[in-house]
DNA sequence: AGTTATTTGTGTCATAAAGACACTAAGTTG
DNA sequence: CAACTTAGTGTCTTTATGACACAAATAACT
């Protein structure tokens, strides 16, 4: 059973070492992007890796806590969907020994962040693309790889790509930001079924430019939860 | 970014205290069943606690070694199925501090380990309607309700519910296995169309008593994958 | 041996949500 | 004002599941 001794001794067992650190997307010029940040220390020094850290027990409440402190170090504000993806764990990942590594997986409106990055040089997004073609540190590429994943699949049956879309946004800018993620075209129609069905969105009255007819803006109502659907999209 | 210490000491950092425990399941006497195993130490001495502990940094080459190699010690055989459910962390969920569980799901047929159970009077099969009537340790009791929800959902759109039966099974153990996992009733012949419709399965030549005519048996096929559904079950 | 109850398995129509796609609406550009 | 572009609707098709009757095979009982 877990936590078993009398008195914890932090000395009695070897520990892991225990990190936290996020992929943080988002989609911009078409494209879907990770957040990586340039490491400055040794392993890996001069390598892109995913933004992270170390608990901090004494500001930390949770690693919850831990992955936003970390990400609000590197963009300055927190991201709009935050959830576990999952541990990364073993004796060979790293080169000072066992250690384990919870990931998160968290979005966010390119416009929010943009700004800030372009001030400094060592946080950078960085199109999925091209993450083969460069030097990542650790597991952080397969560790990518599957927050990829699971992001395309909770495109198909949830609403999370809103969370890449500023507050207002229309049916087109929704369609084309999960057709990135997805790398497939969907059907207009029946994203609009999804988002009627849903009880999540409120309609702007103002509508907004978009080179034809105005489109209708749309917000995530305050509050509310994402949905899920019962079956995936497919097309 | 992680782990960004030139040479990384032990001391630098107050490390939370990590662990790692599973979420055993079965399906026992038309009821949801939880391995539980009573606390031979502080805190939370004598509550019922799920079964886990903390890595062995030389003995285990991952967490999924860990969380293995420490339900072994309780069952004395391995599960059918093992995957990750969630970390559950914070400075308030354990009295000596910040603290990290790892938390497994994992699912494994009544019948391997029903024996060596019954030889034992600290490990025990706990109905999941149970539970709210029992002293729980620390916020295990959370952690059991979201991976019964885990798993609910995970039957409604996978086969996993088949890893908590014997080798050979027919159509019908498996939808009362479902059934009762998910509390509701289920169509027999929509379970059939999902069958025949993955590779998971091959039939067995012998049929098998069942109180009417003779069942059909089923296996899983050797080495094949959990196939996930486009939709989930509804009725 | 025959009747009844029970569980297994099939046939088939209904339902619900997505796909396909034409068509209309309302803007912009030249 | 014609041509183009994007937004939004109407509606028929497709697909997997739900519902449920019915047939098949076996046990139990008389």
């Amino acid at each position: 059973m877990s936590e078993m001794t009398n008195s914890y001794d932090i000395n009695e067992f070897k520990n892991p070492i225990f990190t936290v650190d996020s992929v943080l997307f988002t989609v911009k010029d078409d494209a879907l992007k990770v957040l990586m940040v340039k490491r400055a220390n040794e392993p890996f020094i001069g390598n892109w890796g995913l933004p992270g850290g170390f608990v901090d027990v004494d500001s930390d409440t949770t690693t919850d806590g831990t992955a936003l402190r970390k990400l609000e170090e590197k963009t300055s504000v927190a991201p709009q969907y935050l959830e576990q993806l999952q541990v990364f764990s073993g004796n060979a990942r790293d080169p000072r020994g066992f250690s384990v590594t919870l990931v998160y997986f968290a979005l966010i409106p390119a416009q929010e962040v943009s700004s800030h990055i372009d001030t400094v040089d060592d946080v950078q997004w960085i199109d999925i693309k091209n993450i083969n073609s460069l030097s990542i540190a650790f597991d952080h590429k397969v560790i990518i790889d599957q927050a990829k994943e699971r992001l395309q699949q909770k495109a198909l049956y949830s609403m999370v790509p809103v969370y890449c879309l500023p507050e207002y946004f229309t049916v087109g800018q929704l369609k084309s930001v999960i057709e990135t993620i997805i790398g497939k075209t969907i059907q207009r129609k029946s994203l609009i079924r999804r988002i009627e069905s849903t009880d999540m969105f409120e309609t702007i009255d103002e509508k907004v430019k978009s080179g034809g007819r105005l489109a209708q803006q749309y917000k995530v109502k305050a509050g509310v939860d994402i949905v899920n659907f019962e079956r995936n999209l497919s097309s």
